[in-house]
DNA sequence: AACTATGTATATTAACTTAGTATGATAATT
DNA sequence: AATTATCATACTAAGTTAATATACATAGTT
């Protein structure tokens, strides 16, 4: 029960963007370098993030990224949801006809109830918020504001 | 990020052990016939759930095996960490050198804020209560209950 | 118009994790 | 001693995630 790298990294993408948000567009070899992450890996994640409608992309020469809202608006709780695809912890919340016990599982509301919450929480951080508190702390946002 | 299916089984063992509380040890032949589990990955999640101190186990003829907590004692968060092993939702939160981006991830707390949220919650929810919630809905517990 | 730097899309491969199976041993009851 | 059950480890298969490769499209620049 973990996030896949999409999630971290894509968020990580968002924070960077937002960083950067009065820089024009950043280019994905850019973002690549400083994030560590392949190109076409980064490719592939941010066309997820632009058909979710949080980043719009401008093609060709001095083309690049940059987000598409309010970073006050974008929440871990969408991107969660974007990247893990699955948003609950077990299949039968979603889908009961998925599972052997279905109707008979006792723990259904409880394993719902528990997403809900962690889901709750999730979407009450911005990517604005996270940001902010980088600025108490200004060593930690150094590697990405260049 | 959902649960495997070795904390949904043994959620399922568990409810089942509880609700025959007062019937001795039961064989892994009829938690595997009522729980739809392989007799051999039973065996396997039963021995976690063991070494956990959650299950004691009867060798022999006659043997089986049974609760040995008080299922009021026994929290969906411990069951959930135990079969999960990564408790975290993202790696850096328990292990901070495995995050390239380690000191600067400014996500950091905010995973770690909705993972402590989560097992909040899940620590707050007892087998016992998962079966009392049965009690009122009688038919959700009938397949487990022979 | 040609060139080049960028993004777009799909298909494929590789690595990893989870799920499940097989084999054989050990213990306790009768 | 035979039987019935659990205990432990090794192995295999399936599925998912991560990453790479290939081919194409678009928009500025010269």
């Amino acid at each position: 029960m973990k996030l896949s790298t999409k999630t971290r990294y894509g968020t990580r993408i968002l924070i960077e963007l937002a960083l950067k948000i009065n820089q024009g567009a950043v280019s994905v070899s850019k973002i690549s370098s400083n994030q560590k992450i392949s190109v076409k890996y980064l490719e592939q994640i941010l066309r997820t993030l632009r058909q979710a409608g949080i980043v719009k992309s401008v093609r060709g020469p001095k083309g690049g990224h940059l987000l598409a809202k309010d970073p006050g608006k974008i929440y871990l709780g969408q991107i969660v949801r974007l990247f893990e695809g699955q948003t609950d912890l077990v299949n039968c919340v979603s889908s009961p006809e998925n599972c052997a016990m279905a109707a008979e599982c006792l723990v259904r509301d409880a394993w719902q109830d528990a997403t809900s919450i962690l889901y709750k929480k999730l979407d009450n951080i911005s990517i604005a918020s996270l940001i902010k508190n980088s600025d108490k702390n200004d060593q930690r946002a150094a590697c990405m504001s260049g």
